[in-house]
DNA sequence: TGCTGTGAAGTGCTTCACAGCG
DNA sequence: CGCTGTGAAGCACTTCACAGCA
């Protein structure tokens, strides 16, 4: 636990709300905001005052009394208090449409989450070049994250084959999945499988939608 | 508001969960089940039974007494209940990697949630035909949408230049945003914008991960 | 004075426990 | 007898309100 953290239990909707924070303070610092203070910068985040000041208070005190948080400190603050200030590596298992835009998607690599690893079931794709990188059958992955320390596996194939992808994951030792297949997988309680569903917020859209007909 | 709605307000959480249930569902059917209760479905929804039942209680009674839900019918049931059995008409607003992956992406489609509209500001990219469809000025997606009713507007673009397609949309008279941009934007109270925001995924893998060492 | 940091109060979702029905 | 549907209890997060510091 960061030397740096005030309390045992923090909410896992603050952790989602600080990476909000960021969005937010860097666009701040794209247009050359120095300072802001909670009001204007929950306002932005669309959330109550008090409450990014409480998210914050969990992981120090960043503030300035009478004027409010630096920008470009509090950015650093945030990032280093959730561990993202540092490189992470993944592994990508499917490299179907999903999984190559996901290669293509510059942001990751941007905010040090670099993929360092392919994996396919598909003999076809097996042995051809993505960005660099080989892609390598889905067997070889357990030898392949030992060797380089990988520490996410992203799924990223149909819903079918997400089980047996995770498989290989929690085979390989990793820890953590990113899950962009629309499927749900069963992993050890040690795991810890974050979903990203555009469904979710497809449904939320209609249903919102209709609602307020 | 759908006759068979039972309540007056549903909790946000469980629209999402109910989009998790019709994925967990889809694979049941997949697999030849006719008939599942709310344990097992709950378990495998990573959910507490109660949960599952009172989600489904908020929209009608679909289950029998003992015996479960019909998985084919429960499928019906939700996607009816949310307003997801049918098509959606969605305009996508910046065809860049991110754009050009959403549109490869097969998922909305089968789900009738069809791209009919692409939109850039880039004169390099207007008139550009991909999949099917022609690459149009952003200032034009007032009239498109309204000839097309377009309901949801889902934005692409790099994160600066999130906000000014939000306006686009917005003005387009559009009352709901999918926003892939990594950026919170700014819209009238009648708008609803959900986020599909991978880093806030990322940054809970990483805190988990450093938190549990 | 202005804004942070924080205990206390409020709110809403989740879980329990069981009545009710097939 | 088994499982759903649901009021009541429990719990966690959010918001309030203000003490405390720059």
């Amino acid at each position: 636990m960061p030397a740096s953290m005030k309390s045992d239990h923090i909410p896992r909707a603050t952790i989602q709300r600080l990476a909000i924070y960021v969005q937010v303070l860097e666009a701040l610092a794209r247009d050359g905001v120095k300072v802001v203070s909670s009001n204007p910068l929950a306002e932005a985040c669309g959330v109550n005052g008090s409450q990014v000041r409480k998210d914050l208070a969990y992981f120090g005190e960043f503030g300035t009394r009478g004027v409010g948080y630096n920008v470009e400190a509090l950015i650093r603050a945030i990032t280093r208090s959730l561990g993202v200030d540092r490189e992470w590596k993944m592994a990508l298992v499917g490299v179907g449409n999903l999984g190559r835009a996901i290669l293509n998607h510059g942001e990751f690599r941007a905010r040090g989450f670099n993929i360092i690893g392919l994996f396919d079931c598909d003999p076809f794709k097996i042995g051809e070049n993505m960005h660099g990188l080989e892609v390598k059958c889905t067997e070889d992955l357990k030898d392949f994250a030992a060797e380089n320390q990988v520490e996410i596996g992203v799924i990223a194939t149909p819903p079918e084959r997400a089980q047996r992808a995770a498989g290989h994951i929690v085979d390989a030792g990793i820890k953590s999945i990113l899950n962009f297949a629309p499927a749900r997988v069963r992993t050890p309680e040690r795991v810890h499988v974050e979903y990203v569903d555009f469904f979710r917020h497809l449904y939320s859209l209609a249903f919102e939608n209709i609602r307020t007909d």
